[in-house]
DNA sequence: GAAAGAATACCCCTTTTGGGGTATTCTGTT
DNA sequence: AACAGAATACCCCAAAAGGGGTATTCTTTC
């Protein structure tokens, strides 16, 4: 290794910032450049750092990691970012990853769990606790969880996929080569199977959206 | 351990499915149950098995393993389901997450990785690989950039709001104590500036679905 | 106080969509 | 061999959507 990754921590509570620290020291492949205890410090001193990692937790006394996370994305896009918080709410969760938020671990995990994970962010993966993982592909899965068959055929749900796109029966007649009426035909039979009546809403019942 | 976590199988290369039922019969804490290599053969014997864990290849021989899961997930419930396949598309990735698969690893992962997921899913954890895992938190990322505005008015983002429930002009017009003239002026509007030519498309670019 | 943009409303017209049928082939299952 | 379901294709017709205009009122901004 011919480098270590250097990492800036920034963490409020005192004790934790400590163990950070001596944890990615003493490992032979990551540096601890510097740490914060606040955003104030932290921009005071953003201009003359620039780390492979910010290590972000998210409740800050004086504001919120998440608007940092979004800072530090914009003047280094290149950097990365791992959340390090106690479980907050759902909302939380997706606002740090939607901000960009390349990483999430709850407080907690062990020392051997904390450097695998900052391994695998920085080889281009996305570690995160299982308890968020899980909540991040449960939202995946509410997108339509409820989601029955509907008993649509295979053809069905094939032109139902060129109708979300926004075609045209012409189109998807062309693409599918059947007759315009064929179409009108499978999609009546659609927008019976779904109970609506018309494009808009068979999309947005079949696809769980709404 | 009072009881092993029972697992079933469903991949069609034989070497992997093999190399994956030793795996978890030499482990002292899972069972696998029964293998199986086609969804055919898989249906057939699905009244008489009921493991806490499916473990599901997505390119099946004869048909796509999206299915079984949708299928897993509407019988039982309760079990869950571990996706391990070769990188396909994202959109494969995404597909099977809104279907219900709890977990998804890529094949190519070692031994102790598998063993270690399959215990992390049981114990309420959603195991990815990191490829994966990253796929997912860039979906959220992405989900953001749907800030684009179009300068879109108020107006219009209020009608367009009700293009996306598949409201009809008429009706959209009654809601809003306007004529349907003015609808379809602000419906032309809208298309033009998002530059598309119907509901769909529109609503589709706006909400940064597709 | 003029100019620009937004919201309102109407005209014209064509194309597309949706709803009601009927009928023929094809395929898989019993 | 019989049957059911699916996919194909066509008919008719009315309603809705889309594209082209023009015009008036009302804010907001310069």
């Amino acid at each position: 290794m011919s480098e270590k990754i250097s990492i800036v921590v920034l963490e409020d509570e005192k004790n934790y910032r400590d163990t950070i620290k001596l944890l990615l020291n003493f490992s032979n492949i990551f540096c601890c450049l510097q740490t914060y205890e606040t955003i104030k410090k932290f921009y005071r001193g953003f201009d003359d750092i620039d780390p492979d990692i910010f290590w972000i937790d998210l409740n800050l006394p004086d504001g919120s990691g998440i608007d940092v996370i979004r800072h530090i994305k914009k003047y280094r896009p290149d950097a990365l970012c791992m959340v390090c918080s106690f479980f907050d709410s759902e909302e939380m969760v997706f606002k740090a990853l939607q901000n960009g938020a390349d990483g999430y671990l709850l407080k907690g995990e062990s020392n051997k769990k904390i450097l695998e994970a900052l391994q695998d962010l920085y080889n281009g993966g996305a570690p995160m606790s299982s308890t968020i993982a899980k909540k991040v592909i449960m939202s995946f899965q509410s997108y339509n969880a409820i989601q029955e068959n509907f008993s649509l055929t295979i053809r069905e749900k094939e032109i139902l996929e060129h109708l979300s796109n926004g075609e045209q029966y012409k189109e998807i007649g062309g693409k599918l080569n059947v007759s315009i009426e064929t179409i009108k035909k499978h999609i009546k039979n659609i927008y019976n199977k779904l109970h609506v009546n018309n494009r808009t809403e068979a999309v947005n019942k079949y696809y769980g959206l709404k």
